[in-house]
Order: structure tokens, then C-alpha cells, then sequence
RNA sequence: GCGCCCAUAGCUCAAUUGGAUAGAGUGUCUGACUACGGAUCAGAAGGUUGGGGGUUCAACUCCUCCUGGGCGCGCCA
């Protein structure tokens, strides 16, 4: 739809131009905030009143003058609004055709080529294997998980990854905590770090090492038997996140270890490699890298003056081995409290000449979560945190998935426990799928009325309510929605669509009966029901909700 | 002190990346099938987009200042 007018359009420009010889600017098309204006507008004439010195009403008339010469007899009406919009009404069969070729092509027709194979890569989650997913990394692995699927179904060639931090203090934090619970649980009391993790799934961790152990460290000190606990703590948080994403329905192509980098001598050489672009430099005894040069606003340590190498150091190296494995565009999903840390990594990628725009960091904003309306205080050190594996349990991934994808990334949302779990008309999710369930349904009631229907071969001709119309009009809208979403990477586009469609749907069966006695308007009707089903099921599939035939 | 992000209907959030009369859900009020799933539908009310100034054909959107909130600012990760 979109690439018919813009076409259309310019045709009528080029033709125009060899008088006008100018640099036409982009076509842009958008749909109107208000139905009865149109189908879809284009603001082009406004955009060319400062080249062509003229009033945009005026540069309007020519094209759509121009427009009408070449007769391309899509439209029922073109017309000039406002203050030189141009907006173009669709005959009905030009809709009819296009409801038609959903129905024959199915889900290849939503899908894009936008992306034309082009190798991305998403990092996210990511978070340090210390302890359980909270509902923070759900929210993130929720908008990263969707956002993967997006980009795949736009052409991309997306791999998905995990980064491992396990190479740093925390991992040694958690170990000396676990140590220090194991060492209680045999009644030998070992002082508790103040800085330690506090959560009961230390204890578990502990416990866990006895069952399979036995007393083994409990005569040894921390420096004998430390390596070992924390190895063994930190792949056991690792199991567990993995089996919690995988039960919220998130799963990664690839994990990379933090600690692997280093041991393969990557860290040094991605070092070296700065180096020699001269941007390494000593001072005070430590190591650091120049990014001032680029757009940070201090330079940075990547190896301490003991010796150590940074977390930065690691990331360094990370990302130029995300360049080497040949991704020409980088996404990195963090949370929003890292926000500090862009202007280094993007000094980082542009060190090693990956141009600016093909990087991309999306923020997820805090989640505050709430119990009967009341905020639920968080602390991942004091161990006082809901998880994600209590909220999958208590509300299911659906809806928890769905409310996060209902708001932009970057603004800061409420999760009220016992809203979400309301199976009432209170949670969106249901709304949408319930329009799914009710067509499934609608299939159902005909089949068992012995309705033949194979929808590409049915004459649409018979759909001419307004409501029909309007349905139809809001399924053809997808692609334009899907690539707004692909391009912006903001997964919670799909999520409003899919509301507004389910919506209409709604209100296009509450008005008019689907299955009649009249034969060829039953198998018109079923195959615009079809249609919407095709639609919400591709939709959903993105945001990686669930389907179903029945509720 | 410096930097980044947010402020939109009572509440939770959108607004096609600068477009037309700022929209949904929820809450409040009023209504709707002896038919295909009432987890639904129709309608009403609700706004000086935190405030001032600026940029232009056009500003919720961009610039600037102010107010109020969140988060960063380590040779931690």
C-alpha cells in the first residue's frame, strides 16, 4: 500500500520536476489521525514550499493534478487539506485486492526485506550470574526477545547473545558469600562480608555443594577451597537464569564468557590493537585508553596499577570481537542506570571504525513493582527482590511479557502483581487474545455447520459495510507499522496495533453476523476473519505471546 | 557541581520521529443481543501537553532558561 502511493507520487514528481529541477526531497507518507479524511496523506507539498518558493496549497494542486493525468486508478478521491496535505481515498476494490493477497500469500506478505540480510547482533539481559533474574532483566529480555524476532521477520540476519560476566569481583563475592554459608550450615560461624550477597539462594547454593560434597571444605580457608565454591556457585546462578529465561520464553543463540576472553589472551590483544592506533597511553602508573578523541569525556583506565585489567578493558575487547565475528550492526540492550557508560563503548566501536550509526543502545527503564498497589522495596544485595521466576509463576509469561511490551523502552513502568494476574478486562493481553480465540471459534461454528471455505477463492465482493471496510483498511496498515517498528527498533508498536485491531475486530463482529444463511457473504465474511487472524497471529508471534484457539 | 533521561485526562500510558481537532485503556456516569464466546459492544464526561521564551508554513516532539522527579559521574562490575 504504502509503496503503490509513494510510487505513484514519484512518478508525479519526476514529471514535475523537469520543470521544476530541484532535489526532490523523501516521500513521506503517513495515515491521518482522523478516518474521514482519508487513507493515508502525504505532507511532500509542505516540504517543497521552501524549495519552490511557493504557498504548499499550490504545489499541491500540480501534484495532484499531475496525479490525475496519469490516472493510476487506485483512488476513489483525492483531495488538498488544511495546509497542503494531500489525501487519497482507496476504491474498494484496490482494498479488496489487497485483503485478497494476505489471504493467498498468508504471513510472507507481513514480512520485509528491509534489513537485506544484513548480519546484527543483540545483546541483553546479561546479567552478572550472582544471583536470580529480577524483574528488571525480565522486562529487558521481554523488549530484547521481541525486538530479535522483529528484526528477523524485517529481513535482518539477527544473532542473539548473553555476556557472561563471570570474571570480575562479584563472581568472588558470591563465592566468599556461599563459602561463608556453607561453613555456617556446619555450625563452624564464619563472619558474614558485609558486602556479601544476602538472598536465601546462597544458602541454597551452599546446601546444594553439601548434598553433593559433603564436608569437604569444612576445615579449609577461603584461599584453598575459594576458586572452586565460587566456580561452582556462579554456573549454578548461570543454570538457573538460563532455565528461567527459557520458561519466560527467551532464548539465546549464543553466551559468551567474560572469563573466556581473557583466557584466550583477547583482552591483551584488543589492547594492543588500540595501541597501535596510538590511543593507549600510560600515566600514574596505570593504562589508559584515549577516549576523549572521540566522545567521552574522560579518558579511562583499562588496566589498574595492580596489574588487573578493568571491566572496561573486557568490553573493549567484546566489542571488537562482536566487529571480528563480522556483525556490521551492534545493539546493545542495558539498563537505564548504565546510561553512563555509552559514550565510552561508542568511542570504543568507533576506535575500531565501525561508523556511528551502526550502533545502538536501547535503555530499559526501571521496573517499579507494586503488591495490592504498594511499591515493592528492591535490593539485590540485602536479597530482598521479587524474581522473575516468582512473577513467571504467579503471572505467567504472557501477560508479564505483554505489559512490558505495552510501553516504550525507555520510560519507567509500573508492574502491579495483582493487576496483572486479574484475568479481567483490566489486562490488555486478554483483549487481543480473546479476538484470536473468538475467530478460532468462528471456524469452529462454521465447520461444524458444514461450511466449505477455502479462503483464496472466495468473491470478497460481497464486503462493503463500513466496518468491514474499516477492518480491512486496519489490516493493511500492518507493513507500515511493522517496518515503523523494525526501523525505530520499538517493539511496543506492535503491541498498540495489535489492541487497535483486536478492537476493531470486536466491534465488526459485535454489529454483524459472521455466519448466515446467505452462503457466498458467510465465506466473504469468514475469509475477512481469517484475515485478521492471520494478522494477530504474526503480531503476537513478534511479541512472543501465545496464540490460543480457546481460552 | 557536571552529564543523561523523564514530566501528557483522576490513574497507567500512546501520539506514525516536525504534521491536521493531542488519542487508548482503566476509573466515573448512561446504555446494549432469547443469534456465531458478554474476557464483548455503543455513548458521555475528563487537557493551557509542568512553566516562560525562541526556531517555522506547522512544536507534545527541536533550542534555551526555570520548577519538580529518576539515574549516572571509580584504577567497582
Amino acid at each position: 500500500m504504502k509503496q503503490d502511493i509513494i510510487y505513484i507520487i514519484r512518478k508525479a514528481l519526476d514529471s514535475l520536476n523537469t520543470e521544476w529541477g530541484i532535489a526532490l526531497p523523501d516521500i513521506e507518507v503517513e495515515v491521518p489521525r482522523d478516518e474521514t479524511m482519508g487513507d493515508i496523506a502525504t505532507t511532500v507539498a509542505m516540504r517543497l514550499t521552501k524549495l519552490l518558493k511557493k504557498p504548499p496549497r499550490k504545489i499541491a494542486e500540480e501534484i495532484v493534478a499531475e496525479i490525475a493525468m496519469q490516472q493510476p486508478g487506485y483512488f476513489e478521491n483525492i483531495e488538498i487539506a488544511g495546509p497542503g496535505f494531500i489525501n487519497f481515498r482507496f476504491k474498494q476494490e484496490y482494498i479488496l485486492k489487497g485483503l485478497q493477497s494476505l489471504l493467498e500469500e498468508e504471513h510472507s506478505s507481513l514480512r520485509s526485506d528491509i534489513g537485506k540480510g544484513a548480519k546484527i547482533q543483540v545483546e541483553f539481559v546479561s546479567a552478572n550470574p550472582t544471583g536470580p533474574l529480577h524483574i528488571g532483566h525480565g522486562r529487558g529480555a521481554a523488549v530484547g526477545s521481541a525486538l530479535c524476532n522483529i528484526l528477523k521477520a524485517a529481513g535482518f540476519d539477527v544473532q542473539k547473545e548473553f555476556y557472561i560476566n563471570d570474571a570480575g569481583l562479584q563472581v568472588k563475592l558470591l563465592g566468599r558469600s556461599v563459602y561463608a554459608r556453607y561453613q555456617q550450615l556446619l555450625g563452624n560461624n564464619v563472619p558474614f562480608s558485609e558486602d556479601g550477597y544476602k538472598g536465601d539462594y546462597v544458602e541454597d547454593i551452599a546446601k546444594d555443594i553439601h548434598e553433593r560434597e559433603g564436608d569437604k571444605y569444612l576445615n579449609k580457608t577461603y584461599e584453598e577451597c575459594g576458586e572452586l565454591i565460587s566456580d561452582y556457585a556462579y554456573k549454578m546462578m548461570l543454570a538457573n537464569i538460563s532455565t528461567d529465561l527459557k520458561d519466560f520464553g527467551v532464548e539465546f543463540d549464543r553466551w559468551q564468557s567474560e572469563k573466556e576472553l581473557h583466557e584466550q589472551g583477547k583482552v591483551e590483544n584488543a589492547i594492543n590493537t588500540l595501541r597501535s592506533k596510538d590511543l593507549i597511553y600510560e600515566k600514574d602508573g596505570a593504562v589508559w585508553f584515549s577516549s576523549t578523541r572521540f566522545e567521552d569525556d574522560k579518558d579511562r583506565v583499562v588496566r589498574k596499577q595492580d596489574g588487573e585489567y578493568t571491566y572496561f578493558a573486557s568490553d573493549i575487547c567484546y566489542h571488537k570481537d562482536k566487529l571480528d565475528r563480522g556483525f556490521d550492526t551492534i545493539v546493545d540492550i542495558w539498563g537505564a542506570d548504565h546510561h553512563g557508560y555509552i559514550p565510552r563503548i561508542r568511542s570504543v566501536l568507533e576506535a575500531f571504525d565501525l561508523p556511528k550509526e551502526k550502533f545502538r543502545v536501547i535503555l530499559i527503564q526501571m521496573v517499579s513493582l507494586l503488591r495490592h498497589g504498594v511499591p515493592v522495596q528492591m535490593s539485590k544485595r540485602a536479597g530482598a527482590f521479587i524474581t522473575l521466576r516468582e512473577v513467571i509463576d504467579e503471572v505467567g509469561p504472557d501477560i508479564t511479557k505483554f505489559i512490558f511490551l505495552t510501553r516504550k523502552a525507555d520510560s519507567q513502568l509500573e508492574f502491579d502483581i495483582d493487576v496483572a494476574k486479574e484475568q479481567s478486562a483490566e489486562n490488555p493481553v486478554f483483549y487481543v487474545q480473546y479476538a484470536f480465540a473468538r475467530i478460532s471459534s468462528l471456524f469452529r461454528q462454521a465447520e461444524g455447520k458444514g461450511v466449505q471455505f477455502t479462503p483464496a477463492s472466495v468473491d470478497l465482493s460481497a464486503l462493503k459495510e463500513d466496518e468491514e471496510i474499516l477492518l480491512i483498511k486496519k489490516l493493511l496498515l500492518y507493513p507500515m507499522v511493522f517496518e515503523g517498528t523494525a526501523l525505530a527498533c520499538e517493539p511496543h508498536r506492535i503491541t498498540y496495533y495489535l489492541q487497535e485491531l483486536a478492537g476493531v475486530f470486536h466491534a465488526y463482529y459485535y454489529k454483524h453476523r459472521i455466519i448466515s444463511d446467505d452462503n457466498g457473504l458467510t465465506l466473504a465474511r469468514l475469509s475477512l476473519c481469517r484475515g485478521v487472524k492471520i494478522v494477530l497471529d504474526e503480531g503476537l508471534k513478534l511479541l512472543g505471546v501465545s496464540a490460543p484457539e480457546r481460552m
